[in-house]
DNA sequence: AATGAATGAGGTTTCATTCAT
DNA sequence: AATGAATGAAACCTCATTCAT
C-alpha cells in the first residue's frame, strides 16, 4: 500500500512535493508505519524502484535464458519500452531517484541483476563481440533509457513504434564494423 | 560570479545542499544580492543550464552551417562529449534539473535551438532521410545524452573513444534499412 | 528482565537512546508486557531506580543496626563507593534520574528509607550533635553522591582511596568545632 | 534575548518541555533566528551554561588573584552558594545538562577555568597541601556542587548558612591529617 | 498474559524568500 | 544596488502509548 502510495504522489505531484507525511496520508496510514516499514524516505525510494524494476528485470532474466543473443535483446528493448509506457512519469522520475540514490541497497541489487542479464546476451554468438563487454552492457542500458525515457516524457503511446528506433540504435552501436566499413560494403 | 557559484556548489555538495544561501556566500555577495538577478533558486538553475549548454549550442550551431549533415553530426556528437567530460558532474545534475524545470524560459529556449540545429543536419542530404524528422531529432538528442551522462558517471575520461562510441549509435539509428538489409549485404 | 534490560539500555546508549521499545527488545519481551509490568516510562525508571538503590540501603540498614554511629556512618559510605565503582555511568543516570522524578513512588520511597538511616546514624552519641538533624543528613547525602558521582564520571576504580577522601569530607562537616579550633590544636 | 528565554523555559518547564521552538517562541523570534545564533539545541543549553557560569567564574578568578587560598576559596564557596540560590531550579539542570554535554565547547571552557582557578587556590601555601592537586580540585568541585544543589533543591534560601555548611565540608576535606593524627594530636 | 503493528503529536532542523536599512 | 537578519512553513523522523488479536 505505502509504495504504491508513493508511486502516486511522484506521478501526481513530483519529486518536490514527496514527503513522507503525504505519502502515508495518500496510503492510509500513518508516518509511524511508514516508518516501521521503510527505515528511511530514501528507502522507501529504493524499494519502489526495485518494485518498478522487478518485472522489467523478471522479464529480461526469462528471455535471456531461452532465446538467443539478438531475440533476447529484442525481448529485453519490448520490456523496457512498454514498462516505461506503462507509467511514463514515475519511470522517469525513477531513473532519476536511482541517478541519486547509489548506495541504497535495493538500487544496487537491480543495477547489478540488469547488468548481468545485458552481459549474457551481448556474449551470446549471434550478437557481434564487443571489445569491451562491460562499457557496452553500459552503453546498450545508456541508450534504451535514454531514449526510452525521451519517448515517455514525449507523452508517445505506442510501444512497437518505439521498440523498432530503440533497436537501430542498439544494433547500430552494436554492428562490428566502423561507419567506414560500411562504405567499403556498399561499394560492392 | 552567481552563476559560477552555483556550479561549483552543485559539482561539490549535489543537489540536496544546493541552497541559495550557500550559493551566495560561496559567490561572495549576499543573498539579497543573488535575488535581485535571479527572481528564484529556479531561475538561477535555468541561468545556470543556458550557461553551460550556450557553449555547445554555439559550436553545434556553427558546424550545422559549415559542415555538411554527417560531418555536422559529428562535430555536435564530439562537442557534447567533450562538454560532459569537462565537467561530468555538472552536466549530469544539470541533465535532471533540466527535466524537472520544463517550462523554465531558459530551459525552453536552449531545448528550442539544439532541436532546430538537428532538425537542420538531419534535413542534409547526406542524411538518410528520416520518416518523422521531429521524432528523429528528439531519439538523436537522448541516444548521445543517454550515453554521455553514463560515460560521465562511469569516470570515463577520454572523449574520442566516447565520440566512437556515440557514431556508432547515431549513426545505427539513422541508417534507412532495418536490421535485415545489413544481413544481405553481409552475404554478399 | 525488564528492569536489567533497561539499565543496560542506559549504562550503552545513554538516556537520548533509552525508550521503551529499545529497552523492551532487548529485554527480549513484547512493548505490550513492558507496559503491563510498568505503567509508565518513568515508572520503569523509578523501578530501576529502587532495584539499584536497594542492595545499599539494606546494606546501610543492617550496619546502621549494629554498628555504632561512625562505624556505620562508614559503612555507608564504603557501600555507596562501591555500589557506586560497580557501575558508574548507571548510578550516575540514575542520580540524574532520580532528581527528575521526585513524585515517583518508588523513589521517594527509597529516599525516605535512606533519610531514616541517615537520621538515625547521625543520632548515635559517638556522632557530634548537629545543631539540625535533617539538615545535616540531606547534606551528607550530598557530600557522598557528590563525591562518588564526579569519581564515577571520572573512571576512578579504586574503592578504598575513594572511601578515605568522603570519610573527610563527611567527617570534616561533622565536626562540632569551626576551623579555629583545629587551628589552636595544631599550635600545640 | 534567546538565551534568557531558554532559561526561563528550562525554569518553568524543565528538561521535557524544553524544545526550540518553545524557546523561539517565548523569545519573541522565530525558530529560524534561533539557528542563526546556534548551531544546535545543545549549542544553545551550552551557551546558557557558559552565560550563567560566567560571572561566578570571574568573581572566583578575582578572588584568587588577590586572596590567600583559604579565603579565596571560602569566596568561592560564597559565589557558588549565592550563585545557586538566585536561580536554584535553572543551576540544578544545568548541572546535568553539562554533565550530558562533556564535549560542548563552552561547557568544557567554563569547566578547565574553574579547575584552573581551584588549582591555584589549592596550591596556596595556607592550604594544606594535597597529595594529588587534579584529584583535590575535582573533589573540592564536587563536595561544593553536591551541597549546593541540594540545598537549592531543598528551597534553602539563605547563603550565608549554605556556605558555613559547604566550608566545613571541604576544609574538613582539605585537613591534611587523617583521622589518627586527629586523635594523635588530641593525645598531646 | 502476551504480542507488536499502529498511532500521531511533537521534536529538531533547513532554506527559499523578504524587506528594513 | 547591496546587505543579511529574520521569517516560518514544512521536511524528516522518533517514540510513548494503545488495543485488537
Amino acid at each position: 500500500v505505502i509504495v504504491e502510495a508513493a508511486a502516486r504522489i511522484l506521478e501526481d505531484r513530483g519529486h518536490a512535493r514527496f514527503s513522507t507525511n503525504v505519502v502515508a496520508e495518500r496510503a492510509g496510514v500513518s508516518v509511524g508505519s511508514l516508518y516501521q516499514y521503510f527505515s528511511s524516505k530514501d528507502a522507501l525510494i529504493g524499494a519502489l524502484i526495485k518494485r518498478e524494476t522487478s518485472l522489467l528485470v523478471e522479464d529480461a532474466e526469462q528471455a535471456a535464458e531461452k532465446l538467443g543473443g539478438k531475440k533476447a535483446l529484442s525481448a529485453l528493448v519490448a520490456a523496457c519500452a512498454s514498462h516505461q509506457l506503462r507509467r511514463p512519469k514515475l519511470a522517469l522520475l525513477l531513473d532519476f531517484e536511482e541517478a541519486r540514490l547509489p548506495f541504497d541497497a535495493d538500487v544496487q541489487q537491480v543495477k547489478k541483476r540488469i547488468t548481468t542479464i545485458i552481459l549474457r546476451m551481448l556474449s551470446q554468438p549471434d550478437v557481434p563481440p564487443q571489445p569491451n563487454l562491460e562499457v557496452a552492457a553500459r552503453d546498450v542500458m545508456a541508450i534504451i533509457k535514454g531514449l526510452v525515457d525521451a519517448a515517455g516524457a514525449a507523452g508517445e503511446m505506442d510501444s512497437a513504434v518505439l521498440v523498432g528506433r530503440v533497436e537501430k540504435a542498439v544494433y547500430g552501436y552494436l554492428l562490428p564494423a566502423p561507419p567506414k566499413r560500411r562504405k567499403s560494403c556498399a561499394r560492392l
